[in-house]
RNA sequence: UGACCCUUGGUGUAAAGGUAGCACAACAGUUUUUGGUUCUGUUUGUCAAGGUUCGAAUCCUUGAGGGUCAACCA
């Protein structure tokens, strides 16, 4: 299964053998910086620098920056931030916006070959002489210009002698074809829009298809990968490219992630962050690469989940699950194992008291080179409220007042006692010790069906947690046409516990490290905390049988 | 009623005319001082119908289903 070749691998694989380009292998990564990555780009990320890694090629960080309305820096950073954090080194960081003297002459020339035309037509003209994809276009009445009188209003546009949207340059192809974007399609429109790089450069501003295919060419790039929606493009592309007999890239389309329980689209996931119904591009439930950064994903388990999923051309919706298995599989490697009670309930040790001593804990069973660490352990403990019983039913093996348990790293404990508010709520256990039943030097004889986490009181510090949930509890939350996707989100995607109690050693917790909380999941800290204030996101909880048990 | 593309277990993805395999999920068991991890096993599949062939997921024909395209977005 390691060896097989993906439909792409095959083509540069057979474009070697024929000695195409020398067998050189070119490829790139155009994000349009209007947006933060999200984890379908990093599909793109992984396959694009994948390829260059393996067939010793290099891959181009380019920016599609040709529409200055949209686009801005600070997704220029973000976006270079999140491919570094991934892994991945470019070989050069390119903007299209550098060619745009380049494309401008490229128009030029596909004007005086009689291959473009200048249209003053309104853009509902435009629309309407189009057709549909039944309907064959009718040819626009300024398609007839002669070269030298396009090249002339051509000229005035980029002088800013005319208004937006009073002309545009079209590409002469056929309003006849079949495929729609062969019908003239529109290459240069007029734009007074300041821009991130070019400044006030330029009015005028290529479009989509014609600066795309012709940066490809200047970077003599040899396999431009995009997604699906673009096959329908790639007439055009290769038109662009023959037409002007420039260097040959060749486009190749693939699938693109799909995820269930998520939207991937950029205009949906912004809607989300500026509508505020998550704290920002990189809130922990976000699948942007930042906010899976922030929730404590590794850039290992992306690239693994990335390589799984494979390449291809059919539809896919992969399920949360593999994702999340990718996540523990990696944090299981490395996640330095500490104790920490999200929901206390506190036991006294009735026969410990005034007593103190420090135990040793290792820090990661996967792991012997992780070494271990000292936890204090006292009479007064916090054990999880959850792990305790009155009645319980046969399954239950945690403590309650017939059947021992063993504290984590510590001893043999039973309960004797349940002290109740006027409520009725538990409030406090008392129990009892086993002194010969001490963790690693166990005489005791005594057999417990579990091992409980537990912190001591005096010595536990106050965080706060927060547990994350998928964001939608639809699986497909923007299937539906009829439906806002916005009314599926899930309620209860955040849970935040004010006061959760963890083992000292967090205190020296560093973001971007990952901690397993013992039998609780595996989190990291935030990077809201403070020095005063810990505040740990829970990543993804540990696989949980029990809680399958109880739910059936 | 146009063009292009796609269709293999619940979800993905392999098999280039020759044993339908792998991963996740699910289920059962094993191990375990985490109801985690490990390990083992089980269930479930070639969209349909014809054809070619000793032999078809693969080639051909027809059909069905799905996706994309009518932004001066990318």
């Amino acid at each position: 299964m390691e060896n097989h070749n993906n439909f792409i691998e095959e083509i540069i694989i057979e474009d070697q053998a024929m000695g195409k380009h020398d067998g050189r292998v070119q490829t790139r990564f155009p994000p349009e910086p209007n947006g933060f990555l999200h984890l379908g780009h990093s599909k793109s990320i992984c396959l694009n620098f994948g390829l260059a890694e393996r067939f010793e090629g290099k891959t181009n960080l380019r920016f599609d920056d040709t529409n200055p309305v949209t686009e801005d820096t600070i997704y220029v950073d973000s976006i270079k931030e999140d491919i570094a954090w991934l892994g991945y080194t470019w070989d050069k960081e390119l903007y299209a916006s550098d060619y745009f003297d380049q494309l401008y002459e490229y128009a030029v020339n596909l004007i005086q070959s009689g291959n473009a035309y200048v249209d003053d037509s309104t853009s509902e003209e435009i629309a309407q002489m189009k057709g549909t994809p039944t309907v064959p276009g009718v040819d626009s009445p300024y398609k007839s210009r002669t070269p030298a009188e396009n090249l002339q209003l051509f000229e005035e546009m980029r002088a800013g002698k005319w208004p937006e949207g009073s002309k545009v340059l079209r590409a002469n192809v056929d309003m006849k074809s079949p495929n729609m974007l062969l019908r003239d399609p529109i290459i240069y429109r007029i734009k007074f829009a300041h821009h991130h790089r070019t400044g006030d450069k330029w009015c005028i501003y290529p479009l989509y298809d014609f600066a795309h295919g012709y940066s490809d060419s200047i970077e003599h790039i040899t396999h431009s990968i995009c997604t699906l929606e673009f096959e329908n493009h790639r007439p055009l592309y290769d038109w662009f490219l023959e037409t002007l007999d420039v260097f040959r890239s060749r486009q190749i389309e693939f699938a693109r992630l799909n995820l269930n329980y998520t939207v991937m689209s950029k205009r949906k996931l912004l809607q989300l962050v500026n509508e505020g119904l998550v704290s920002g591009w990189d809130d922990p439930r976000m699948p942007t690469i930042s906010g899976a950064r922030r929730r404590g994903y590794p850039a290992a388990s992306i690239r693994n989940f990335a390589k799984h999923i494979g390449i291809a051309k059919r539809e896919n919706v992969i399920e949360l699950s593999l994702l999340e298995f990718f996540v523990r599989e990696e944090l299981n490697k490395i996640a330095t194992r500490v104790m920490a009670v999200l929901d206390p309930i506190k036991v006294i040790i009735t026969n410990y008291p005034n007593q103190e001593e420090w135990l040793e804990a290792e820090n990661n069973p996967e792991d012997s080179e992780a070494g271990t660490r000292m936890i204090p352990f006292s009479s007064t403990l916090f054990i999880e409220r959850e792990d305790f019983m009155e009645d319980a039913p046969k399954k239950y093996f945690r403590l309650t007042l017939g059947q021992k348990v063993r504290l984590k790293h510590a001893y043999i404990i039973q309960c004797d006692n349940v002290v109740k508010n006027e409520a009725g709520e538990i409030v406090e256990l008392h129990c009892t010790y086993f002194p010969e039943s001490k963790s690693g030097q166990d005489t005791s004889g005594i057999e417990v069906k579990s091992t409980i986490h537990w912190v001591s009181a005096n010595h536990a510090i106050d965080a706060q947690c927060r547990l994350y949930d998928r964001l939608f509890t639809a699986e497909d939350p923007d299937g539906n046409k009829e439906v806002d996707f916005k009314t599926y989100i899930n309620p209860e995607s955040l849970t935040v516990l004010e006061s959760i109690k963890i083992e000292p050693s967090l205190q020296n917790a560093q973001v971007g490290q990952g901690y397993q909380f013992l039998r609780k999941g595996y989190f990291c800290l935030d990077k809201d905390s403070t020095g005063v204030s810990l505040i740990f996101n829970r990543t993804v909880t540990l696989k949980d049988t029990w809680a399958k048990l109880k739910s059936q």
